[in-house]
RNA sequence: GGCACCGUGGCCGAGGAAUUAGGCAAAGGUCUGCAAAACCUUUUUACGCGGGUGUAAAUCCCGUCGGUGCCUCCA
């Protein structure tokens, strides 16, 4: 199996420390707001890299984190807890919107398919909460401060990065290089030693000295630093050195060699071997923001009547490591494709139809090929491109409902979208077509349009074929 | 200023030196009592522009124009 690895900048061939397990954490949402695709595009990647291992016969041991507490809106002195910010605008205790907004993401992982985390479980399930890890955060910062990586000033605890030669590596710039060229307009703590120096304690003074969120420590009361949670719920969950470390692009600069800086000088080897990041979505050629007015959120793509399935289905005729300019156009492309593969998958419910010489032996070249797309460093495009012949071959020869099945079960298994589960039609429904053919079959063509016309009312289309009727979901 | 990436037919997008994805849309047609949401066919000088190296370039190199991201919270 190949793998695009950000720390080497190569595709490598993956392999895990000790297979047939993998270890593999993810970056999780913050819950201060709605997700907006974007995000969506980061998970539903993720969700593709664990179907991908598992075709591998790997066992995925899969954490992902939420983070409720410490993600402050700005490095700079007016910088905002995002849950605290979020608790303002909305008149609700930082707890209420943490909750509110996990459940938001929980609700739309499920719509969009995504398999739950699997090698953790807490207090709201599979996710990994920053704010159940406290204990284990404050721990992490105890050895950063016994080793000397860590100092207090009176605002907070910060890792010293100077400290740790390799920082930085993932990023690829120099210190120096990226001192000298921030913009003006960005405003340090002047009371850090480098500026690259970033918290891992806040304490309750200045402008967190009303922050709801907060817990004792051996320092003083406080709140844990955003990069510290990743670090100390990746060790304690799955242990390290991961065997891959997922998150967007954006956490290229940061938020990743902050992890692996915490992680390297806590316990002396790396975090992750490898890492992998998706690149964002553009909504007509530019970065989604509020400011911008192209933030699309899940639920406004659901009310507009699109299937989150076909959202799903528009990421993965994308590379995960290409950007992907979103466009309702695009989306509606994806829509009537994924119709179109759901209407092959109901055929399975209408066996009596054609031909059914083709069998498995037809169907399993076409399917391995799939799998080793999917494999190639998850190139999801030229996988359903295979998946487009496939179904076109099934409809030229007929479907073998026995044989289907297992195919429709391999399908779903690379890419999520539930073609093997789909139900059949009620029989009222099967009884009503049944009636409209004996009617057609009378010349009795008002019956037969009349009965159609109540089919197409629950969503029924009706197509003719020298094989008899064909339904299908419209 | 520094570091990356990208410009592919109406739209979204793979590929990445000779065989040239896929989806959607569009056009024409077929079966049919009617119908299309069904089926078939077509869309085969698509690779920003200008040079260069190759027997051969969309694919490599140089330049250029344009776009995007990161360097600040960010998927």
């Amino acid at each position: 199996m190949k793998l695009y690895n950000a720390l080497t900048k190569k595709v490598e061939d993956f392999k895990p420390s000790v297979a047939p397990e993998v270890r593999l954490y993810s970056c999780g949402p913050t819950v201060y707001d709605y997700p907006h695709i974007g995000n969506w595009r980061s998970f539903v990647f993720v969700d593709t890299l664990r179907r991908a291992l598992e075709s591998n016969s790997f066992s995925v041991k899969h954490v992902m984190n939420i983070t409720d507490v410490g993600h402050l809106t700005s490095d700079a002195d007016e910088g905002q807890d995002k849950l605290e910010a979020g608790a303002e605008r909305e008149g609700k205790s930082v707890w209420d919107v943490a909750k509110h907004y996990t459940d938001v993401f929980i609700q739309g992982a499920q719509a969009l398919n995504l398999l739950s985390p699997n090698a953790y479980s807490g207090p709201i399930g599979p996710y990994a909460r920053a704010t159940d890890f406290i204990a284990e955060q404050v721990n992490l910062i105890k050895l950063l401060m016994d080793k000397g990586f860590a100092y207090k000033i009176k605002q907070a605890i910060y890792f010293d990065v100077s400290k740790l030669p390799s920082y930085g590596e993932l990023s690829g710039q120099k210190l120096t290089d990226k001192a000298v060229g921030a913009r003006e307009d960005v405003v340090t703590d002047a009371k850090k030693r480098n500026p690259q120096d970033f918290a891992l304690w806040f304490f309750r003074v200045g402008r967190f000295a009303d922050h709801e969120m907060r817990w004792p420590s051996p320092w003083g009361e406080g709140f844990p630093g955003w990069h510290l949670e990743c670090s100390a719920i990746a060790h304690a969950t799955l242990g390290d050195p991961l065997d891959i470390h997922t998150g967007g692009v954006d956490h290229i600069g940061t938020h990743h060699p902050n992890e692996m800086a915490q992680t390297e000088a806590a316990f002396g080897h790396r975090l992750a071997n490898f890492w992998l990041h998706n690149e964002f979505v553009l909504v007509d050629g530019q970065k989604m923001s509020k400011s911008l007015g192209n933030f699309i959120t899940l639920d406004s793509v659901v009310k507009k009547d699109y299937d989150p399935l076909a959202l799903r289905l528009l990421f993965l005729q994308a590379h995960y490591r290409s950007q992907l300019n979103f466009t309702w156009e695009a989306l509606s492309a994806a829509q009537n494709f994924l119709k179109r593969l759901q209407a092959w998958a109901d055929l399975k419910f209408q066996p009596n139809l054609g031909h059914k010489k083709k069998a498995a032996d037809v169907y399993k070249p076409l399917l391995d090929k799939i799998v080793s797309e999917i494999q190639d460093d998850l190139n999801t495009p030229q996988a359903l491109s295979e998946l487009s012949k496939l179904s076109e071959l099934s409809e030229h020869e007929g479907v073998d409902s026995e044989k289907i099945q297992p195919l429709l079960e391999g399908v779903d298994k690379i890419f999520g979208l539930k073609l093997a589960s789909r139900k059949d039609v009620n029989q009222s429904i099967k009884e009503w077509i049944s009636q409209r053919q004996k009617a057609r079959d009378s010349q009795d063509w008002s019956r037969a349009d009349k009965l159609r016309q109540q089919l197409m009312k629950h969503g029924i289309g009706i197509n003719d074929t020298p094989h008899g009727p064909v339904w299908s979901r419209i």
